[in-house]
DNA sequence: TTGTATGCGTTATCAG
DNA sequence: CTGATAACGCATACAA
């Protein structure tokens, strides 16, 4: 079928050891013999076999990514970055969407074992047990995005969540607010949950405010419907506030437009922060002042961490990325 | 170092193809080695290499997938449908990004012809003659997704841009419009520019309006940015309008920002439509009215297709997806 | 510089 | 029911 090296050879009058060499660039062979096989290859059409190469060298040029979902655009904008990491390595990328099941990681890490890909960025998801004996155990390099371990030494790139969130709560305080709801997006989420609920309290206590639980809005994710649902919420317990901050930039939309649908102003009436700076916070009306997070950039550099750790075959050391306050329009200076 | 089929041989006190029947089901044991084998591989951990495996059954269980990019709503939609069809049949996917750049779409193609994936879903690009040739050659099946080729006979799934745009327009025409301004993302583009203006010109014409080419702004892409240069441009040429047809939510969006700043109120003043109804419409205020394509689904239809050709060895046929006007808050009555 | 032979980890074809 | 053994397509040590 497919033309194979023999056939090169066949066809070229060389052994199947020059062409091979000729493929590699390993010594031994003239520019002649290595003019005439190229030509050959040319010719029939011959492209190597990854799978006969893999074999050999155990290598397979390819990661696996494991996401909780891929159709939204923090998932989109760090694959982003992934996928140009690879692409200048020189591997390709496999993804593996679980929607947060255990069966399906389990399922998918075995998959990605079998397929023996050469490492594998874990992302936006605690790492349960099973999971890293798994990994542990068939000995693939791992490192994990947005996400942590407090258990098992693994390296990760993820922003300070918990500062992250100080900061923002911070610069609604330097606004001249002191009444401030915050939505967390999951009060279970030791990683995305609880530290940036934490960072606002502490923001708060360094402020000489007092912490209000009443204030803690507790949605169930992260998503626009979540916003929607802590806003009404916010609404029908008439919080006494100013400012939200919600954790998610969606949860941040969906409060801008529930307000708008009870004739609410946005910044008048209430500030609101966001959490992420996905290109849909520059699209809202009004645009949304947020705490970004570097996605693309930090998909890349999980990437090239694992890249580093299947070269060197040694550990490398976590990163934490920057985060930044965006300034635009949803938050008002309260005098 | 990783255990293989051998060393659980050998520890279970049985040949190879014996543990390779167990493996694969394939008649020729008794209940009880399979019991000893089976105890054997949980023991040490084996894990099957699928390497060794699609070297001889000629099968990677891997699909390719392409993109000019992936960190849009709308390419991050697609995909999960394709990665859930391809969960089903128990494949993976490779996700590729070429940033329309012709290098790095062959380049792409010639890895995913060696790591020799079972087939190619090639999406939201025009095919060219040396993508084709390329295929055609090392024979991989393909599937075109919000594409399609007037050369080369290959299966797609997409909408019928045209008569969307058309369904689009003549929704508008409904609503009581008559001055109708076009927003098209690329005048070149041969799948959603062209046809899509179209489309808008036959509905206008079906309706008994004239075309006034004026109306028809040409923006250089489908981005958020595209459509708010598009309403300046429509705002500063004063173009006599009540309506706004933008052929993608971004573009959409753009206009609604733009709008919003120069203190104009949509739909009061104008009406506004978009296309693809990806999830920031509606997210938006007003919330989009638009034409839907029902994009997780094609990329599930893209793939199962797909699937389907790889079995059967068969071109399968090409799939016309439904599109639907999603009536919300950015279109008003003109009475 | 070049060719031969072995092995990578499987599956499949034979015998037994 | 079970076990050698030959492929699969390639890289590489070893010879020539």
């Amino acid at each position: 079928m497919t033309p194979t090296i023999k056939d090169v050879a066949k066809k070229a009058n060389v052994s199947i050891a020059t062409v091979s060499r000729i493929l590699n660039n390993k010594p031994g062979f003239t520019p002649e013999t290595k003019l005439k096989v190229l030509k050959v290859i040319e010719e029939i059409g011959y492209q190597p076999n990854g799978m006969a190469r893999g074999l050999i060298n155990k290598k397979t040029q390819t990661i696996g990514v494991i996401f909780p979902n891929v159709s939204n655009m923090y998932s989109a904008e760090v694959l982003s970055g992934i996928e140009d990491a690879a692409h200048e390595d020189g591997s390709s990328v496999i993804v593996c969407k679980t929607d947060s099941s255990m069966e399906r990681t389990m399922k998918y890490l075995r998959v990605l074992a079998e397929k023996r890909v050469d490492g594998i960025v874990f992302a936006s998801e605690m790492i349960k047990e099973p999971f890293y004996k798994f990994m542990q155990d068939v000995k693939i390099p791992v490192v994990l995005l947005s996400s942590i371990s407090y258990q098992y030494p693994i390296p990760y790139v993820k922003v300070d969540d918990r500062h992250a969130a100080y900061t923002a709560t911070i610069y609604l305080i330097e606004q001249g607010h002191k009444k401030i709801a915050m939505i967390c997006g999951d009060r279970n989420d030791l990683i995305a949950g609880i530290p940036r609920v934490e960072g606002y309290k502490e923001a708060l206590q360094h402020s000489g405010i007092s912490v209000i639980e009443d204030y803690i809005i507790n949605a169930n994710g992260f998503a626009y419907h979540n916003g929607q649902e802590a806003m009404d919420e916010i609404l029908v317990k008439k919080l006494d506030v100013t400012a939200i901050f919600a954790s998610s930039d969606e949860m941040a939309l969906g409060v801008l437009t529930t307000a708008h649908q009870k004739g609410i102003k946005i910044p008048d009436d209430f500030s609101v922060m966001g959490y992420d700076d996905l290109k849909l916070a520059q699209m809202s009306i009004p645009q949304l002042t947020t705490v970004a997070q570097p996605l693309y950039n930090m998909g890349k550099s999980a990437a090239s961490m694992l890249f580093e750790m299947i070269a060197t075959g040694e550990q490398v050391q976590s990163r934490i990325m920057p985060h930044s306050i965006i300034k635009r329009d949803s938050v008002k200076e309260r005098l």
